[in-house]
DNA sequence: ACCAAAGGTGAAACTGAGTTCCAGTTGTGG
DNA sequence: CCACAACTGGAACTCAGTTTCACCTTTGGT
């Protein structure tokens, strides 16, 4: 009962959901995503169709799983700037963590993009991840807004900006996966966001 | 054989699709979006379910049929603003007929909102389209912007302001929705892109 | 007026995602 | 060791979207 006894129903759990997704970008990189069937995964990973939904409420979510908590990692970065930072400078820092984690991996990154790029439903699916994280970085950017801002709703002000941060971001990303030599991330994301608001608002 | 006449067919066959929309709202209103059936609408619209399809690629599409060439719409506005406007005036006046078509029907674009918010699906599909704007909107954008910026990628700049617009847009429309006694829907929008971009970039 | 091509239509069968139910198994805590 | 909880495979089901086919209607040329 030490505190990293997890148990072994936990331990196979997080086995078998690490099986199901390589098995699974395997099958998506030979035959694509839509062509590849929830059966194929499942017995590619010998388990039952059941069972894979057991572990992933959708296809999508197999591609799509690695991306789930980068949302909160943003907002909780964003809520640990410092008080008196301009605005669109901690939303640039927010993303920093992600930035990281991109460079770190860039073939990761790269073929994930490619995966999503071609399937309409990844597509779809991508993009509703992109509004949860649009969602979670206004609840952070709001208290912060508050007393600053002298015009406007505060609301108003911190789903314009932080939507407008997560459009560089996408701008960055899809411009760093086109290029066959792309530059660094992180200085595309720096021109993307200079790109919108060069002078502090 | 007039300019006028438009032929048999043509004129049926846009009978047939508004009937489909008009049936599909009312269903819609009354069941939600998810429990409302492709065979129900196409019953209620007197019509088999494989003609449905040869109307619609997807029951979403019924929905977001409105929206679907006010991207274009945006596009070509932009690239009607004059040679040496401020790129990010240019992207607010090209929003002025979405602000119009808005204001003009309130109760119309409130219902259809509310549709879209319930419901997951729609939800993702009206992401999908907005991504499409946002395609069109960096073409008729990135012309008029290459010569314009001295930093970075023209394409960069383009996708990052366009981007940007974008969500001062929906932010707008998504406080404009949720209020009670809405502010028109103009302000709003001018207030949200004020807060991104106070002075010209 | 006729006729052939083009295009619209309903019916039916099919695939594949996601849900629900059930019965059998296995880890867990007492 | 035992009772309970969680996990599992299997089967049947709903619904969206695709495909095929036979039938009918508009269209345009002769």
């Amino acid at each position: 009962m030490t505190e990293e006894s997890i148990g072994l129903r936990e331990r196979t759990r997080r086995a078998v959901r690490a099986e199901i997704v390589g098995v699974a970008t395997e099958l998506f990189a030979q035959h694509g995503f839509e062509a590849t069937t929830v059966d194929d995964i499942a017995s590619a990973a010998s388990i039952s169709r059941s069972s894979f939904f057991r572990y992933f409420a959708t296809k999508e979510e197999v591609v799509l799983q690695l991306m789930v908590d980068a949302g909160e990692q943003v907002a909780d970065a964003l809520r640990g700037r410092p008080e008196g930072e301009a605005t669109w400078t901690s939303l640039r820092r927010s993303f920093d963590g992600l930035v990281a984690d991109v460079e770190e991996r860039p073939d990761r990154a790269r073929e994930a993009a490619n995966l999503i790029r071609q399937s309409p439903t990844l597509h779809a699916a991508h993009l509703q991840r992109r509004s949860t994280w649009l969602d979670l970085m206004v609840a952070g950017l709001e208290p912060r807004i508050g007393d600053a801002g002298p015009g406007g709703d505060p609301r108003l002000r911190a789903m314009a900006l932080a939507g407008a941060a997560l459009a560089c971001l996408e701008a960055a990303n899809e411009l760093w996966v086109a290029s066959e030599d792309p530059p660094a991330f992180g200085t595309l994301l720096d021109a993307a966001m200079d790109a919108v608001a060069p002078l502090e608002g």
